[in-house]
DNA sequence: TGCGGTATGTTTGCAGTGCTCACATGAGAG
DNA sequence: CTCTCATGTGAGCACTGCAAACATACCGCA
């Protein structure tokens, strides 16, 4: 057994231990330290070295797992958008997860990333396919690049602005609402396309 | 004389020397703390709390100094803009303020902003309005709110996502292309309007 | 002119942090 | 069964934000 609390001097699966120990510290909005997730975890302040280079180790790999996490919200709405309403819905889910977690969401986005991590690296490739793909299902003759960008620039801002209460927002229907209407907005003219 | 640089007991005007010490620090990329702060202006490391209530009120106070200074570089080009040309040079500036000083525009945006701080509210505000503006003359017939939202949505997002290293760019140069096809791109259609 | 109050600076000290290094333990290879 | 090495512990350093208690000198007021 090489699963997770053993209680003997060795944990047995510290690494995975202290990724989701910290997660659920940004999930509940707990300010996180390395020392404090080891706390948490039950093990000595300086045991997480011995997995984690330093802190933004630690910081990368949970941005990483938070990339694959935001696809799958991408994703599920499984069927390749049609319409530019249904566009916007990816809008939406990409918004609705940078307002349900936060602190990662700002982990994910809030930093260098000056990353030689490739799990990293390569999950936000991946975010940024899915949201080509979805954008070419929709605009299949225009220039791809140019809208790709110019949506996730707009999704992105709109999330990180709402994220610091720079947009008035009241409840999470309402930013979904702005999201569609920004959407709509920029994008109606070329919905025939 | 109450101005600057006095060398008795009392500096004269440390909460004036204090922001511009950090500013500078921000801008040349060192890492700044009330301590450093302190000791870059010649003074004890507790001095500045006579003048800020903790770290987060310097941070807001230099906030607010750079919400002024992007609206400058916002209004720089001074006539309001008539093309969506016109308009995407607004958004350039945006994001050249972004990359330029990246620390500043972290500070600016990065944190919760739930500010009790006047100044930075109304900094963000007018920052608001002369987007707003902007838009309005481009557009004068369209739903001004949403347009707006979702220019500086996205604008916001490409000057993130280039800070945070997500989109590939050689060189400023490259960025501001970026930036103007995303404008093209996705406002293009409603040129005639 | 002198005096006291107060705004402004200093010193000391505490708790917390990231990180390094020397040491302890025990699981698994031989 | 033993030895090795990955994995854990502990003490310790430099730094941080912040809170008192103390020092200084600028100011208005007598």
């Amino acid at each position: 057994m090489s699963t997770s609390t053993k209680d003997g001097y060795h944990h047995g699966d510290l690494r995975a231990t202290l990724l989701t120990t910290a997660m659920e510290m940004l999930e509940q909005g707990e300010q996180f330290s390395l020392r404090a997730v080891a706390r948490k975890a039950g093990v000595s302040p300086t045991a997480p070295y011995r997995h984690f280079a330093d802190r933004d180790a630690l910081e990368s790999a949970l941005a990483a797992q938070g990339l694959r996490d935001l696809n799958e919200d991408l994703i599920q709405g499984d069927a390749m958008p049609a319409t530019v309403a249904e566009l916007a819905e990816l809008g939406v889910a990409y918004v609705d997860f940078a307002l349900r977690r936060p602190a990662l969401f700002r982990l994910m986005f809030g930093n260098a990333c000056d990353d030689t991590n490739d799990d990293r690296v390569q999950a936000a490739a991946a975010v940024h396919e899915t949201l080509a793909r979805a954008v070419a299902a929709v605009f299949p003759e225009a220039d791809l690049a140019a809208i790709t960008i110019a949506g996730w620039g707009m999704v992105h801002g709109l999330a990180s602005l709402h994220l610091d209460g720079k947009l008035a927002s009241d409840s999470p229907d309402d930013v979904a609402k702005q999201v569609r209407s920004s959407f709509a907005a920029v994008f109606a003219a070329r919905a025939g396309e």
